[in-house]
DNA sequence: AAGAAGTGAATGACTATTCATTCATCTACC
DNA sequence: GGTAGATGAATGAATAGTCATTCACTTCTT
């Protein structure tokens, strides 16, 4: 039987090689070695080198806006949401760094599946973003000149330049939670000084 | 003689090819049809595939940046710095999309040359912004709990990505003026109301 | 022993780069 | 001012290397 567990061993090791190599200079049998299969193998378990790049943004992408889905449900306060919002964000790429570089990195492909993954998927987790910034509006706690639609790309773009903090060497220093009360200070209160 | 302007033709259509297929999928014979010349000749301007790419980069968006620093120097007031600079990325990222696709996509390349511009032009130009926050702060305009390191971040990848509204079909709908506003409301003021 | 899972060498398609050749333009000499 | 020779930009067919994918074969599992 396939199993689940050489599944995903190939997932993280593409997302390894991936990251460091990028999408087109990733050899299969670069992904085969780091998963010690066969170059053969790995087409067992996934139709060709492009399913595999989609299987890595589904599954891992998924499963972080699965846990920021469910953790801001409980919530009811608008700045709250978003603060969680961004703490998830900000502490999954940390964690993950490779999934990070693949992102940063791959989710810009100019490539037709790549464009139709980037408006499924993705568009589902910055709609997160400007749902949350609707119901801060309507409770009045958010101004209401703020379109959501511009600011759900700001705001995404805003966190993910943000988490290249990790992924660049020499950029160690920074810790999730004050980066976090960065974005947080900037987006929620604004750089000017309020005299 | 080698023309200047055969050079620019090259470089104006490999913009457009590296735009519309990314550059690993974009043939050089792809750009010598685009730019009506044969393939070897553009091999008496280019090294190979990758300095066209670096050429794209350092020449097209060394203009912007040249202009932008150009009409900063002039100001002293650093909202106004900051609001030229958001309002000049986004309407040169709305004029030239074929170069805004190319900052998109290939910016985030992971191979070494890319990862060597981007840590050389390109951080040039986020300095710019650390360096009017940095007189903000002198100023006593911008709150000194702004780290500029990461708030320069947060302010390119949001720019970059809104400025996505204009590549993207079918979200035409912003105009440059409002999508400045916008960000400049959301970074200077803020998204809360201020009750 | 049969079927599934795994292997990795062989295949074949793709394309960046090269280079022998062409040809338009310029120079020098009468 | 016209002709012969020199120059080097431009061409595009041929080369050479790379690598995703296949498949005939082996190994494991039940």
């Amino acid at each position: 039987m396939k199993s689940v567990d050489k599944h995903n061993k190939i997932i993280v090791s593409a997302t390894k090689v991936f990251a460091k190599k990028g999408f087109f200079n990733a050899r299969i049998s670069d992904i085969a070695k780091e998963a010690k299969v066969a170059d053969g193998t790995i087409y067992l378990y996934f139709n060709n080198k492009f399913d595999i790049l989609i299987s890595v943004l589904e599954e891992e992408i998924g499963k972080i806006i699965d846990q920021i889905e469910k953790a801001i449900e409980q919530e009811t306060d608008p700045v709250k949401m978003m603060t969680i919002f961004i703490e998830k964000h900000l502490s999954a790429m940390k964690q993950n760094k490779n999934l990070a570089e693949v992102i940063h990195i791959e989710l810009r492909q100019s490539d037709r599946l790549v464009k139709e993954y980037r408006n499924t998927s993705f568009k589902q987790y910055i709609d997160v973003i400007s749902t949350i910034i609707k119901k801060g509006q309507e409770a009045g706690i958010y101004r209401t000149d703020i379109l959501p639609d511009i600011a759900k790309r700001a705001f995404f773009g805003a966190l993910d330049e943000v988490s290249r903090i990790w992924t660049t060497p020499g950029n160690v220093k920074y810790t999730v939670e004050e980066t976090s009360e960065q974005i947080i200070a900037l987006f929620l209160s604004g750089m000017q000084t309020t005299t």
